[in-house]
DNA sequence: CTGAAAGCGCTTACAG
DNA sequence: CTGAAAGCGCTTACAG
């Protein structure tokens, strides 16, 4: 059976299809009792309407995209799901777009499939992202910043956030660090880093280059990070600041795995507060970045956009310290 | 500025939109030269295809729809992922569409914004999924068991995984069970209690209700549910069967916190074999279902679909028993 | 309250 | 190799 469209139903039903359409969309003009009509023989019909002819022509679309690369970690699902919750609220759909390709994801974001869009920067190359800016569809970014009338960013302030773990550990009188990085181009991973060793090069702290690991935000990667350091049989630090809570897991899975212990041999910080922080044992000393937010601020801005009702701005959330029993 | 069309694009160039849009789509017929004059004017005016517009008159979209109601649990993402990793090797694009209205994943499903979908059952009822059985649009569905010429299910057999944990358990002697369920209205929590109840009943051991817990495949709320089972002071049960991983972890939670050794007092058994079964003490004893499999089948299954290559179908995929620290 | 008509931005036979 | 024209399925002023 082919598809079913306005047309077969105005057939149908007698009418027109600019009275189909207007019975569809619930517009009042239409009378009740033809109304009525209209959406029996239509649900008889198996009528669905096609969604590019309607888009092509209104003007809205009342669905939000999330373009990503990569669903891994546990911090998309989260922001993901949150998202879909803040769309709900405001009667808009939630569409996840993945790609690795720069200019499928703008295809994406430009091409009248959604009224806004949030973007996971590393979907999109720096070309891509200046085009954003100057044209009229409402963007949000999450880690670039970046702001223009119809774009806006809201970041972790993971500048702020490394600083804050320097300052507390210098606090207890930590001088000997190694740090687990985060992935090589991610907003945050380098933010943190930046933090954390400037403030520690204020109180004229070094690291030296064999303390600084990769982790790759991956706990597997972090902890085969730490076992090959440990093999290198230099001195331990005092404490290590892993770039978020995965590589912190994998840091310590490693330290346990040759005998150390957590935190009287070395104290670990992680960051992010997911919430297996306090499943683990033990229990991780974190940043709480305040992720959940993000997700929700995002929609929110997004749609103010949308209505014409904000511009585009950079909030910069902060995090706070969570200490747990991976530190003292 | 206004959205640059092919027609900004064929008056810029002096050139009709027939061969606009032939340059653009890398039609052969095109003269070279002119080809590359359209694409660096299209470029230089930053034209972006409008996609509705696009679909309308094109039978393809090249995309694959992947409709959810939820995005929570370490399930989800991981058959995500690998949905998109397959999507990439045909050239597809994956979109997700979260949604909890059964109508507007139908009309998702079937508005032609996709080739063809992938459909965690609960985002849809009965009614809806009976719709998509006579049609044409190429469907998938994971956890519903239907069929039609373009319709296919690939699930996992787990009745057959519930059966598979009674007689392992049954083996080594356990006669006193206890269950802890999943999600009330979920295909998979269904059939591995029914399975392992039948497996049971062959062997004359009833579960009496109170050794009938409700996990909701949650770790926290299958924590409270074993806790406040414990507060009960009934007998304890040598075995448990949890209907997933985490709510396995869940109980095993509730159990060290109360005193209790696993497996020396109590054995537990998931289901999933998340990666954590791995991190966890003791180490989970699980059934591995397969479910990194079933994302690669389906997208394999639904291009075949779509390629008019092959009809709907059923597959189911059987588990197999990974046995850890957790059972003896 | 209903219908005829234009048009959204594209693709695709078909003619030249 | 290029262009004129039809048409995909809808929505939306506008006339009646």
């Amino acid at each position: 059976m082919a598809k079913v469209t306005i047309k077969d139903i105005a057939k149908e039903a007698g009418v027109s299809i600019s009275t189909v359409s207007n019975a569809l969309n619930d517009v009042s003009v239409v009378k009740e009792e033809t109304r009525k009509r209209i959406l029996e023989i239509a649900d008889k019909m198996h009528y669905i309407p096609d969604l590019n002819g309607r888009n092509l022509k209104a003007k809205s679309t009342k669905v939000i995209g999330l373009v990503t690369r990569s669903l891994k970690g546990p911090y998309f699902a989260t922001l993901a799901d949150l998202m879909f919750w803040e769309c709900v609220k405001y009667g808009y759909e939630l569409n996840i777009f993945v790609t690795n390709s720069s200019r499928s994801a703008l295809t994406t974001i430009l091409g009248n499939r959604v009224d806004g869009s949030v973007i996971l920067s590393s979907s999109i190359d720096d070309k891509g992202a200046k085009r954003i800016l100057d044209q009229e569809t409402p963007t949000i970014f999450l880690d670039r910043e970046l702001k223009g009338p119809k774009a806006a960013s809201i970041l972790f302030d993971s500048y702020a956030d490394g600083m804050l773990v320097a300052d507390t550990l210098l606090k207890r009188g930590v001088t000997r660090f190694a740090i687990m990085n985060g992935a090589f181009d991610n907003y945050d991973a380098l933010n943190r880093n930046k933090g954390f060793l400037e403030r520690l090069r204020l109180n004229n702290i070094r690291i030296e280059p064999e303390y600084e690991l990769y982790g790759a935000f991956d706990r597997s990667i972090a902890c085969e990070a730490m076992s090959s350091f440990l093999k290198e049989g230099l001195e331990i630090p005092e404490a290590i600041f892993a770039a978020n809570d995965l590589s912190a897991f994998g840091c310590i899975d490693a330290l346990t795995a040759n005998g150390y212990r957590v935190p009287e041999d070395v104290m670990v910080v992680g960051v992010d507060d997911v919430e297996m922080c306090q499943w683990y044992s033990p229990k991780l000393t974190t940043v709480k970045t305040g992720y959940e937010k993000q997700g929700i601020m995002a929609v929110k801005k997004l749609i103010k956009m949308i209505n014409g009702e904000e511009e585009g701005d950079i909030v910069k959330l902060h995090g706070h310290l969570i200490e747990r029993e991976s530190t003292r």
